[in-house]
DNA sequence: GTCTATACTAGGATAGAC
DNA sequence: GTCTATCCTAGTATAGAC
């Protein structure tokens, strides 16, 4: 008895197949009706579960920032020289972008996404939740970068605009990674290595 | 005589009202009729000028690329050690993101925009163009990181990779820069400077 | 050339069957 | 809970007046 299948998570399927249709077709170019196809379904099930298009694009959004920061927070606020811990949330970030491709391309899209406009009250409070996490996350990078400085351990930025810099480089990332088949996990760490080398070194900086 | 108003340049002036437009509410999330309102005028005279909004989108994207080439081209190919010209490409670059917000704003909307499903023959021509002329761009950017690693002058980074770190701190300039009204040319100049010496140079180089 | 109709369609959303 | 059938709006595009 009680052999309920453990909550297939219905939502959260439906949460991935938005994501990997809207990170091909973005939000406007994506359809419900993909959506559903996608999951091998029709719209039904997702008008079931979800109060429509916006919802269901907030709901990736939602997800993706909720892993950024269960990756990075930890890292931020734990022990080691700023510069240690700087390598790794940025090295750590970029893997997480490689890994969940979907789900982060399309929080990028929201970033720039107007959608102010057609929300109904209580999707402007869920918009201004997803916003004030973009703004948490990025604070901990600048916080990390705040006390590098301060330390002496980097030299004299201006840690917010250099913050500004750092989100762009990795942000990009999921403009120009493509999943390769020979792609393996010690490759991508590989990869991430070196790119968050190049973002916190530049071409003259030592690593 | 022929006092013919110098050709009022009547599709520039809708391009640049497609631009602000399309920046404030992305490609499709812009009606013909709200570039038209942005024009004050209706959408009869756009369609009597394009054939539809694609092409629009797509000539914006032109421009936009256009001034960018313009730009850089000659910094890159031109006198000058390989460190002092990527400071003053990357640095001019910044600045006119800064200058021409909207045009540059759409550009950026098209690199993550995927119309390859939705564009007639004559169009796929034109976004083929735009990716070729995208990819000219950032190559400037790498040529010029490869000599600079040649010479001795940068430490040993894959300039390929280290162009797309360098791209995407540039692109994301578009997001996050919100013009000010207490902002003057020299102010510009200066942000632009410390943008370009963090690129390069990280937390740890010098500028 | 630009405007004012108007045709036409895609796609978001809902009702009701199962 | 998912499907099918349908409604309905928004927005592209065109035709014809001016």
């Amino acid at each position: 008895m009680a052999e309920r299948p453990p909550a297939p998570d219905n939502r959260a399927e439906i949460i991935e197949a938005a994501a990997r249709a809207f990170m091909v077709n973005g939000y406007a170019g994506s359809s419900i009706d993909m959506v559903a196809e996608e999951l091998g379904c029709t719209k039904g099930r997702i008008y079931y579960q979800f109060k429509g298009k916006a919802d269901l694009f907030f709901d990736v959004q939602k997800e993706a920032m909720r892993m950024n920061i269960a990756l990075v927070e930890p890292i931020a606020t734990g022990k080691g020289s700023p510069r240690k811990r700087l390598q790794e949330m940025t090295e750590r970030q970029v893997q997480l972008i490689m890994e969940q491709l979907p789900f982060q391309r399309v929080l990028v899209q929201g970033v720039e996404m107007h959608l102010e406009g057609s929300t109904t009250p209580s999707q402007r409070k869920v918009l201004d939740f997803l916003i004030a996490q973009r703004d948490r996350l990025e604070q901990l990078f600048v916080q990390v970068v705040k006390e590098g400085v301060r330390d002496g351990e980097f030299r004299k930025v201006d840690p917010r605009i250099f913050g500004k810099v750092l989100m762009g480089s990795i942000v990009w990332l999921t403009m120009w990674y493509k999943p390769r088949p020979d792609d393996t996990p010690a490759k991508r760490r590989k990869l991430a290595r070196e790119l968050a080398d190049y973002m916190l070194n530049g071409l003259t900086g030592k690593a």
